[in-house]
DNA sequence: TTGATCGGGACATTTTTTGTCCCTGTGTAT
DNA sequence: ATACACAGGGACAAAAAATGTCCCGATCAA
């Protein structure tokens, strides 16, 4: 099939091409529907003309149907969409980038999504519901899966689906509150999620920005510690990966915070913690849940982060060598590759 | 890689059809090397201009050179049409006729080449490339291969190769004179085909239209004798087959002869025998050589056949059901499809 | 040396693509 | 119930691309 795909580039360069474009339409279009024609065209910023006779096009074969709402994958094209799925690696290249990042950074899978989340909103979609596919395959009965906060393990929630594999099993958020928006605090996830697999879920209540001595007193809650011991059995972890600056500044670091953080070299977060550039802790937030070392032990670390911006962060992470899979996408994935070490 | 081609098919409905030109216009530079774009464009019924565009642009792709001879294919366009060969089959649902044939005719291996024999005539030179593939792949040490004349056998030993499989292998014309011209007839074949190959050969020395008694004393010769024991152990029979007047008038038979032919409805023509539509030998060339059951023994007979209008011939001879393998082109392959039993 | 054929340049003409604007209907939030 | 925003589709001029046609000097073969 790789052949087949390498002939046609030599002998119809211009018509892969179109095949690539008419993908990226397809999958837009699956992802934002019900989506109308200006919509669409700035989502994929092109103009809208040309993209309307791609839908015209499109709508003949039958792949998408159109309503006075907007525009709809048909039962077709959706059916088309998932088929393509095998194929998309090595049309967009992803493949041979996904083998980059595994030598590069010494994780045993990696997956790369094409797009870039910072300039396609959708391509964390793609990020989301390539997750959960990964996901619901590694799970086992009984699992206990430590979730953390964030955009992108936000994404998986949403994509998770009802599945036999998630019997018994505990979706436990991996850190108490660590001051971000309620729809993007682990709780919230592993709730969600528990929600979307039929599984069941445990909360760390927590408060953002706690005393130490208060931290120690909740310490000693029955619950939390319940909770805690949970963690420390986790066989699956799944988190994001920040970006150092910016998680600081969306949990609402003072000024003085942030420079030292950057005093210290911060370039990633994840857990809570924040890393330098060589992997190192520079930073933890006063919080409790999962500690680093129980990461280590996890059977199967997923990590998730797309966008070219996120590159750095994903390089700094990728120094705790912890992670057994990684889902990026094609911007994050084509910088990653383009930095030397 | 079918499923790919109907993915695409219904993303980029025209780019099998463009893949489809482009693999045509590649293959006939390579029949045609060196061809101008006026002829070229003659010989595959488009204008210039058009011709010119594809041109340029295979040429920036590196697929073929320009020099002031005529077009030629580069290493790279080579290396290209040869790769597309397992392809084309699906291509242009060359695989579809080839088993309804198979089916049809009860012909246990029918490959058919894309184009018609009639229309283009590199279509044969493609026949014969395909035959000089599979003689050698059937062929063993120390065959005996018997060979008829005609145009399709002559662009076999045309495109045969050395090979090592030919060692000790012996080309025998299967039928003496038979009156064509020379560089068609089954001696001078078997001569080229072992020239070609590294094998040896033999000829049946027999001058056209023999009257019966010298015949008789010709067969006393212990020459032909040689050769006559030998096709008794002939193991691969390769031959053409023709339509049956069309060859009467190449072998200049007379008025009378044709409405003779005609009245006794023979249609085919092969190693000298016509057959009518049922199969039944309806009148034999007066030679010596390989005898109709003689051919019925051998364990390999391979025909090479093709153009719209040899499908009758072809039905024709099928109904003997001696072969093994046919090898023929679109052209015929749809008409055949077409004629009901 | 001659004559046919080569690729490439040039250009008018046709066809296709693209940009732009407007219209009417429908879903949705107020 | 009523705006209002956004939906798709029609229309058409402008721009761009494809195509038909002719010519030219270079080059190869007879």
């Amino acid at each position: 099939m790789r052949r087949l795909l390498e002939l046609q580039q030599k002998l119809v360069p211009d018509l892969t091409q179109v095949l690539r474009e008419r993908y990226m339409l397809l999958r837009s279009i699956y992802h934002l529907q019900p989506i109308g024609r200006r919509g669409l065209a700035q989502a994929m910023n092109t103009t809208e003309r040309i993209l309307r006779a791609e839908v015209e096009l499109l709508k003949e074969t039958g792949l998408l149907t159109v309503t006075a709402a907007g525009m709809h994958l048909s039962g077709e094209g959706q059916q088309v969409l998932d088929d393509m799925e095998p194929l998309v690696g090595e049309l967009f290249g992803l493949t041979d980038l996904a083998e980059g990042l595994q030598k590069k950074l010494g994780i045993p899978e990696v997956i790369v999504v094409q797009g870039d989340a910072d300039q396609s909103p959708w391509v964390k979609e793609e990020l989301g519901r390539v997750g959960a596919r990964v996901l619901k395959q590694v799970v086992q009965e009984g699992d206990i899966v430590a979730v953390t906060g964030g955009t992108s393990i936000a994404s998986v929630a949403k994509h998770l689906t009802p599945s036999a594999s998630f019997k018994n099993v505990q979706f436990v958020p991996a850190r108490g509150g660590l001051g971000e928006r309620v729809e993007l605090q682990a709780n919230s996830l592993a709730a969600a999620m528990a929600e979307k697999t039929g599984a069941t879920y445990r909360l760390l209540h927590v408060p953002d920005r706690l005393h130490p001595e208060a931290l120690q007193t909740l310490l000693k809650e029955p619950q939390v510690q319940d909770v805690l011991s949970l963690l420390r059995d986790t066989r699956i972890v799944l988190h994001g990966i920040g970006d150092a600056l910016t998680m600081a500044r969306r949990r609402n670091y003072s000024e003085e915070e942030l420079a030292e953080l950057v005093e210290a070299g911060a370039v990633s977060e994840s857990f809570g913690y924040y890393f330098n550039e060589a992997g190192e802790i520079v930073h933890r937030m006063p919080t409790i849940g999962l500690q680093l070392e129980e990461v280590h032990k996890a059977e199967t670390v997923l990590s998730i982060a797309g966008g070219e911006s996120k590159a750095k962060a994903i390089l700094s992470f990728a120094k705790q060598s912890c992670q057994n899979v990684l889902i990026t996408d094609e911007g994050a994935a084509r910088a990653l590759l383009s930095t030397r070490l």
